[in-house]
DNA sequence: AAATAGTATAACATAAATGTGATAAATAAA
DNA sequence: TTTATTTATCACATTTATGTTATACTATTT
């Protein structure tokens, strides 16, 4: 995980890379907003902390110019509280926010729970069922299983389509493609196999009589 | 739509109802979870934005209090993210999920993401019967009522021309088919299997004599 | 009230949809 | 290339749904 860092005060810096290399995070530092946009640009960067005020660029705008070409979730620091109003009315989508003085441990807090926040938005929960679409893997509690590609698909499919009944044809133009002109029973074996790969929780996968598939969850 | 926005910071409450006024929602408010309580009893609300840390009544309480009662859709607030983990702990059904600070906007947006989540906008409703065509499941008294395909198109069809009498001819050619050239008694056939599944709203399906049958909406 | 036409119901044979294991074809990896 | 994996299709068993027929019932007409 690298974590970009970036504060005019070279003390600032130092503390929190230390703290959060103890924590096994690999971290850049930056001292404006301008040599940020620089490091993000040639570094894989998972989370940025930055100060509002900055000579060169402030905070606000480094931010904006960073979002727009990068997906990059950002905890803001700030001397004041009050600035949280700006904060607010300019809309950057900043995920988490600290005022200074902070404690280090807290701050190495906030940065494990936006993380974990991040990583949650892109996994589907049901059941015992969990599938991380950034790592690509599926867990039947907890334990890793191994899908096909189309196993994969279609899991997650149903699963972001919950309790939404889908008819074979939509499953085969939404997962195989529009231009697949298949037999509609290929659906079947696939459910099938997923099935079995789901173990005890293979009777989520609901069967719709005349109309196709569903998973369901509970209500 | 009608939005309950509880918090006992009568600021956030205020710039809340701003923004979602702007986007034409009705907004409730209460100070604390007692106060949500009464209004959700009173008032047709459709979805709940409400804080944890409250006087009187902790959000987690007042939550699952309402959520016994009520099937609507929570947005939870916190001034943490650490608190994320206890939401998810207690298992309360919730929605989503903003931590403070947070930018109206994007909570506006995540209102928006809800309510079209749990829109089941297919849906018919007669009588205590309801047919939630997204999920293809048919409620009789809000408990699930199990229906063959035939029977469920025919429901489907009828209630979507309630208060229509519907000729045999009508409905063979709009169920079965146009190139359906069977007997007009199957018509008969499925209208008795599915007064059956009706139980006591089994005449809601009227017979006009000599014509057809019709599905009768109030009176 | 009897006669008639229309409708409800039950039973049952038929038909259709789905589940499953096996196999062949296609694709990716070695 | 060969090998392994993945995918699609087939064939058959099983389950479920459907349509028809025969008969009972109900409403309307005479």
């Amino acid at each position: 995980m690298n974590i970009l860092v970036v504060d005019d005060e070279e003390l600032i810096r130092s503390v929190i890379k230390e703290y959060l290399t103890l924590d096994g995070f690999k971290v850049y530092e930056a001292e404006d907003g301008e040599k940020a946009i620089e490091i993000v640009k040639n570094n894989s960067i998972d989370l940025v902390i930055m100060d509002i005020m900055m000579p060169k660029m402030d905070g606000y705008t480094a931010c904006k110019e960073i979002k727009k070409e990068h997906d990059i979730p950002f905890i803001m620091l700030s001397a004041r509280s009050e600035e949280y109003d700006k904060l607010i009315g300019f809309d950057l989508g900043i995920d988490d926010y600290v005022t200074k003085p902070f404690s280090p441990k807290e701050l190495v807090a906030r940065v494990k729970a936006v993380i974990k926040r991040n990583a949650r938005e892109n996994t589907l929960v049901l059941a015992g069922i969990k599938v991380d679409d950034l790592a690509h893997e599926v867990y039947v509690d907890d334990k890793l299983v191994t899908l096909t590609p189309k196993e994969y698909d279609l899991l997650k499919y149903l699963m972001e389509n919950k309790n939404i009944a889908l008819s074979r044809e939509n499953l085969l133009s939404n997962i195989w493609g529009y231009d697949f002109y298949g037999d509609d029973r290929t659906v079947d074996t696939h459910i099938k196999t997923l099935r079995a790969r789901l173990g005890k929780y293979r009777d989520v996968i609901k069967t719709v009589r005349g109309m196709g598939y569903k998973i369901e969850d509970k209500k």
